[in-house]
DNA sequence: TTTACTGCAAAATGTTTGCACAACA
DNA sequence: TGTTGTGCAAACATTTTGCAGTAAA
């Protein structure tokens, strides 16, 4: 039984195929997916897949911090499955792959400085970088 | 005649009442606004102000960078004037209220680490903070 | 007086909900 | 066997487009 698989049980929800499948994609993607495309390629392993479970799924998944969305210029409906403890992500503008990183500690000094000036207590961050991936450059 | 207007004269827009409507509710935001927001507090200026105007409006100010989209948790589709030569935004969690810091500099150490980490050239970056602001803690 | 801009209506997208049936535990 | 989960259809929300009239320059 996978990770996913145990989290899933542990909140009292079901293992269904429907689920398994768009697991599965995004498991196997490289670059965040939007339902649309979750669809498409999860009917080739769940035929009777609908894009409302896609939704659906997606909502339980990213609740139970499974997937992640990623949002950029143009759409903000991307999903990535979460890599545990990293929090960053860098997105390939040429091929859209993505990759995460750690790095809270970094912005430890940023943040601070910036609670001093506007007087906010600030809870969380939220960084994303976007470049050329080795592949593409 | 103010920056924007000077901004938009130079790309060969007109000024009108509509997109005067639309810079002036922004120009007196403290939050983010979302498309019909824009359009409900901009009939006050601009009695036929349409929905349809305030989306043209947006699109042609983002492509001046006059504006800047602010994405959050639930929407991605909230407006904030670009003050110039900031980078980042902070958003409060309770009243929504929102400032921008500069800060591209605290970053360059991190994102050359990722750089040599990842193999990935980074080109932009983009950082947002949620906390609570001084008023609403 | 020219032509960029606007509003209307409608189309196109994207997302959510109600409900009866299916299938997981 | 009892729910939880699914797919369908339809509602809903959001964004875009075509077009004729309007108003900036």
């Amino acid at each position: 039984m996978s990770t996913w698989e145990e989290t899933l049980s542990q909140a009292g929800c079901r293992i269904t195929e429907s689920r398994r499948a768009v697991m599965t994609v995004l498991a196997q993607a490289e670059r965040p997916l939007v339902p649309q495309e979750l669809l498409a390629l999860g009917l080739k392993l769940q035929a009777t897949l609908s894009l409302v479970t896609v939704y659906r799924s997606l909502e339980l998944f990213e609740e139970l911090s499974l997937v992640r969305r990623v949002h950029q210029d143009t759409k903000c409906q991307g999903y990535l499955l979460t890599a545990a403890g990293h929090r960053h992500v860098l997105i390939c503008e040429k091929c859209g792959r993505a990759v995460e990183f750690p790095g809270q500690d970094d912005l430890a000094a940023l943040i601070a400085r910036v609670e001093e000036r506007t007087g906010y207590q600030v809870k969380t961050h939220w960084l994303q970088l976007r470049g050329v991936c080795a592949e593409c450059q």
